[in-house]
DNA sequence: CGATATTTTGAAATAATTCAAAGGCAGTGG
DNA sequence: CCACTGCCTTTGAATTATTTCAAAATATCG
């Protein structure tokens, strides 16, 4: 989320937020519900999920701190978010946020511009999920993990979800997920000490995997 | 694309509008190029595209008039932009662009709400192709379709691109797509006159396999 | 009309799913 | 502290949807 530093309105809709505490499992926000507050995440992880009729589940994102929810011009959220962990959040109503967006140039630039990353994210996931196996979709899956987790130990990879959360973010089941773990920490390219974090051992193998140049932070550049 | 209305810097903007023609096949923009313009649609379809290193390539959008293309907010394209059919467009350099962004926020908040639909399509993609059967894709694609064309008669669709393309854009190969097209014919719920275009004969039937209530148009509605 | 590219159809191969069961881990209560 | 319970994960075997490879049919274009 756009950061303090400018202006009385910004001042103002900083003023407006709420600390709001979620435990796992709890909804941040659900399918259809009025689209009336912004959630800046302080900590934990949230899933952005779709649940459709026939009963199947897509997971859009992972969201970790500093990302926000909320992004809807549609006065209905379109999805659910779901919070993985304990989630701390502050809450901003809409109100003051489309305000400050309106009068604050950099407020308004910046928000774009998660805006953008968010849309070449997705086509990221759209690219993993139509054109990859699934050992490639995990190698992809903890490339971005990694890149996301300012970990001490660049290597340590943290899991907050379930196989289940991944499976359904990336268009596999979870057996398939299971066997794709399996089939890396077979060939040595990585370790688990438990089910949910693993190391990574043979970063350069991973990235050949997971085709690192066919994702939007590695292309694009000079 | 927001439209002409107001103030001094929209006025400038558009002057330094130039109208571009594209023939098939050509490209309005290449990955890693710099993102120096951005382009107004006013005729034809374009294809948003990634190719992967190992040859995979993956259709993101298929745009039309109204789209534009170029919201990158990095200083280098993403992605590869080509003309599927004939393209005109107005071209437009980013520098009056974003000048405008930031003094009119009308204008900043049209650009937003953009977005956040590209945004939104980018989850239908992710939902279609990582959820769906290759039958449930074709119908998705074929509503899709049907929803961006104002034809006078709406249950005719028109397929500008080919099986290659749509076979790209739904994660599966043109030998499925043709099946997938196919067995809808052979159940009566679409025919073909050739095969750029279809007849939806059944529409509701198309629907309750398309998974209609799935996708953002019809969620987050009152 | 002939040549080339695109689309459709067919048969075999394969990656992923489904169904089924075993293994591992965390929390609860005796 | 240990056994029990329930949940999540892993492993195995069979099934299936999609892909791959190959060829025929159809459409497109000079």
């Amino acid at each position: 989320m756009a950061k303090r530093d400018a202006g009385p309105e910004l001042e103002f809709l900083f003023s407006q937020g709420v600390p709001k505490h979620f435990e796992t499992g709890e909804h941040l926000m659900t399918e259809g519900a009025p689209s009336d507050y912004i959630f800046d995440i302080l900590s934990g992880t949230v899933a952005i999920e779709r649940n459709g009729s026939s009963g199947k589940r897509q997971i859009l994102k992972f969201l970790n701190p500093p990302d926000f929810i909320g992004a809807a011009s549609t006065p209905r959220y379109p999805n659910l978010a779901t919070a993985l962990t304990d989630v701390t959040t502050i809450c901003y109503p809409r109100g003051p946020f489309d305000k400050a967006l309106r009068v604050s140039p950099d407020f308004s630039e910046n928000f774009r511009n998660s805006l953008t990353r968010m849309l070449e994210a997705s086509n990221d996931h759209v690219f993993i999920v139509g054109q990859r196996s699934s050992i490639e979709r995990i190698a992809s899956f903890l490339l971005m993990l990694r890149a996301s987790q300012a970990n001490a130990d660049h290597n340590f990879v943290n899991l907050p979800m379930t196989r289940t959360d991944i499976a359904d973010f990336l268009g596999l089941t979870i057996e398939t997920v299971s066997r794709a773990f399996g089939s890396l920490k077979g060939a040595g390219i990585i370790t688990f000490s438990n089910s949910h974090s693993c190391r990574i051992v043979r970063l350069n193998q991973l990235r050949e995997i997971g085709g690192r140049d066919d994702f939007t932070e590695n292309r694009g550049r000079i």
